[in-house]
DNA sequence: CCCATGTGAGACATCTTCGTCTCATCGAAG
DNA sequence: CTTCGATGAGACGAAGATGTCTCACATGGG
């Protein structure tokens, strides 16, 4: 099958490479390439045959994590129903791929003035948007900027990730964590 | 003054070439001991005298990092007062070293399974009690464990840091916005 | 059966960074 | 002024990673 593959936008095996690669440059974002090619049970030859360099690798990776991002966006139907239950729906879609997130939000801190992927802006502008229109609605305090958080909500998914990751927290709490701290934060609250 | 400096538990020179290090590795975590020596204003073989190889020197940002840290809670007092009223110092004392401290979080995401700076563990579980106790007073949710709680603090504090570098949120917010996203998290109570 | 495609292994030159070293210079102490 | 210590600049080899290339092999289609 000389075309097999072409039927969908990513081959198979191109995508499942690049699986292995998140998960590996999840954990050591610094891995050689020799190193994603063994998790990847691929030789480094037919790594670089996939993707030019280093470089493609990430930029490959950045495009899969918007594209589960923008999915997860969709998937979370942000405009229905409360804000809270559409914060609780993004972050149960975001589970998934909360751990090439965190590569991915880890790994743009590092393009100091460069472009960003142009994609990142639109799902940026798309979750502040969701908390500001929550603002408006009453639901969320209006005191916390919906810039801040969006932010916020990018370093707790990571932070989630990585907790569990290195076994702190459990893996079946990663939703309720995440949801409750930024819902209703620390304090215990009269309505409890 | 041949002896200059040694009055002191860490030489003048020294600690200014820490603080440079830190604001720069902050920023870009990759940097070649070249950058960090010309960002401290010092040739590359003036900072390989002072540390002897890279490793030395994030080992003595570690020491730095910890200090500081440690510093911030014993100036928080976190046995007097509310909880809430220790968050809020402890935050406060944070500030200054939130930047080395976000590097210093990132930074240990690549020891795997390598032992962490012993100091670590402890500032780990100063915080953590500090949570647990606020639980049994009944000024923290007991449904969030100190653990995630303690992780938490130090993904927002270090996403703080990095939104202001990145201007995507104002440095005089810095306190506000984690403490009260900490504390209370986005939702609007009944309270306000 | 034969061929084409994709693959793994490895060789290879190149590049970057690192750590060390030397040497000329500068400044302060004596 | 002289001397000593610290510094900056630069050269140097070592080590590691990268990107390219070749070659043998396996598999699947014709």
């Amino acid at each position: 099958m000389s075309h097999m593959g072409y039927v969908r936008l990513m081959t198979l095996d191109r995508e499942q490479v690049l699986r292995s690669a998140a998960a590996l440059l999840t954990r050591k974002s610094t891995a050689t390439m020799d190193e994603v090619a063994k998790a990847a049970g691929i030789g480094r030859a037919t790594l670089h045959r996939h993707f030019a360099g280093r470089d493609a690798l990430v930029k490959a990776l950045e495009n899969l994590g918007l594209q589960e991002f923008e999915a997860a966006l969709d998937a979370a139907r942000l405009d229905e129903d409360t804000s809270e239950e559409g914060l609780r729906r993004l972050i149960a879609a975001v589970e998934p791929s909360a751990g090439l997130m965190s590569f991915l939000v880890n790994e743009n801190q590092l393009f100091e003035g460069d472009e960003v992927n142009e994609g990142w802006n639109r799902a940026d502008a798309r979750v502040s948007a969701f908390f500001r229109r929550g603002q408006e609605r009453g639901e969320f305090r209006i005191d916390l900027t919906p810039a801040w958080l969006t932010e916020a909500l990018y370093g707790l998914v990571g932070t989630g990730a990585w907790s569990i990751q290195a076994g702190r927290v459990a893996a079946q709490d990663f939703q309720y964590m995440i949801v409750e701290l930024l819902l209703g934060g620390a304090r215990r609250s009269v309505e409890q």
